[in-house]
DNA sequence: TATGAATGAGCCTTCATTCAT
DNA sequence: CATGAATGAAGGCTCATTCAT
């Protein structure tokens, strides 16, 4: 089986994800591989190393953030208020999207599996706040998905104050809520 | 200042427009400049001639569908019905975009001008459906461009099916909706 | 239907494949296609306007040398002495590859077409021979170009000086003979 | 002195070379080093460390070869049959080559004191065939020489079937015969 | 000494832009 | 003015070679 990968090829390995990171996340999916390198100071040849294609390097971050993102969620479907979870749960991805254009392909692109867990998880965070009378029975899990990656890109690309980020993320949040308010009364 | 232009020149200016309205529509703005030439029909130095640089053209471009939807909003505004007129227009925008990914780049780029143009009568559709008790009065302006604007990106990178996409603007356009159910004015 | 080219760009053509010309024959199919574009005095993108490809380049480039020789047997196979001509261009042809590696290439590659063309007329310089009762009747044409292609590679590659290269050419020549002296008595 | 190479650093020496055997004969010379180190089993440093250099590691490879072969034709001057030894030579080295990549090379590579040595047994070979009468005494060492570089050149190149690399062989063979058939001494 | 990660030059190719025709 | 060829700066990627571990 393959050794463990050496101390300073995973230090390596770390600081040219956190370049992509930043890189992709101000020039978008275009941004230069070189620029990569360079910022993460390594030369050319150790991005390809690691990642032996550009789209290779863009799946990893992509797949990390996920990572977190589902992380993330599952935290909230176990530990969070079923009322107010996914609510939750849509503000922080939306306000974390702003500063990286790399969430927002994230939620476009061919992850399929990474993908299908973020969607469990939203699923379950969904059905919760569905029991709980806080989102309308109509409403689905691919949805809830589409409705966030639309956000995202909105926050990304439309250059909102913060302001009208939240504004934007109630309105679509209040769209999920029940047709004639919540079921328990108020 | 400058003369108007010559007959064919006019007529090549349009017919570079269009082609680039359809590449770019096609394959994002990464298209190549010769294909639009290519596509208009005319070399390559002709569209430069035209549209001294790629981000000209685009901009040029974003314009001049911009002026389309504008004018197709302010038609809205002065025919349609007050209560229904700004979803309408909400749909059409998004459902358009699903296809062009020209539309796109148009909601967020900087061509403050002809956004503003689009911005007012937004407002006016906006300010007619809260008259008409279909918008919350709480809604503004800058929050429906903002929730188009996500609409449309969605639409373009979610690679939605038509039954999606029109079941997502139907969540936003419900969140848009007074807070206690239509109707129930202020 | 296509115009005709500009002049200076079939200037720039033939100038690029006469550097390829050079540049392959000295160093190979590995020689570099900057190294073209610069012994051409063009840039790179010049190369690759008329030539999409580094294969395309090569491709040309033998397709050229091929037609000039096949012409240059045909013309033999016309005019030439029967039982002399086949001699003839076999040691013509290796005479020019000593300083050209491309011939050698030419006559392995996928130019399929064109190198049946080559065949074709080596067939019927064979057959002339053979009747002419300068070459053993057993031997076929498959068997000619394999002998030429040797020939070539080994002229290439061998370093030889002129006087192996002949002598060798003697040899392979001498084995194309009839099995016991030419029928034609003495 | 150096001192006596390490068993297993001697052992790793030949790991290597038989791996790059394997390796060139498939890919040619344009292989890379790092699949030679793969198919050794060891790292790309250690192929480094016995090789200076990637032209070191291929011109000990021919060296090996040539020596094998040499041995080979040794074996042959001494113990075969006079009259047909160096036809059988002839004829296994271009078979040989038939798969191999790099026996290619070897013929035509500054080796020059190893391909002396293979010179020296050929022309022994030469040598005896004349007395024997199977070959022309017009026939010289270098001669023969250029005809197996050729021959086994076309053999690699030429993608020919076994039938028609042995039947272009024999003609090649049929070229060194005494000039008016066998046995008819001088 | 072996390892295997890092280096960095070089390759092929694309494309916005310029300029001779 | 239009044409379309030429330019030249990147970009992605490979690989021989070096060097820290």
């Amino acid at each position: 089986m393959s050794r463990p990968m050496r101390a300073d090829a995973r230090r390596n390995r770390e600081r040219i994800l956190a370049a992509a990171g930043a890189v992709f996340a101000e020039g978008g999916p275009d941004a230069s591989t070189e620029e990569v390198a360079r910022r993460a100071g390594v030369a050319a040849g150790t991005v390809f190393r690691h990642f032996p294609t550009k789209a290779d390097l863009l799946r990893a971050l992509m797949k990390e953030l996920l990572e977190q993102v589902t992380a993330e969620a599952a935290t909230l479907a176990t530990e969070g208020d079923p009322a107010t979870a996914l609510f939750e749960f849509f503000r922080s991805l939306v306000r974390r999207t702003a500063d990286n254009r790399t969430v927002v392909g994230m939620l476009a692109v061919p992850l399929d599996q990474p993908i299908a867990s973020l969607t469990d998880v939203v699923a379950t965070l969904l059905t919760r706040a569905q029991q709980a009378g806080a989102v309308d029975p109509g409403v689905r899990a691919d949805e809830v998905m589409a409705l966030l990656t639309s956000a995202c890109q909105g926050a990304l690309q439309g250059g909102w104050d913060a302001g009208l980020r939240d504004r934007t993320c109630e309105i679509m949040l209040r769209g999920l809520k029940p047709a004639k308010g919540p079921k328990e009364s108020r």
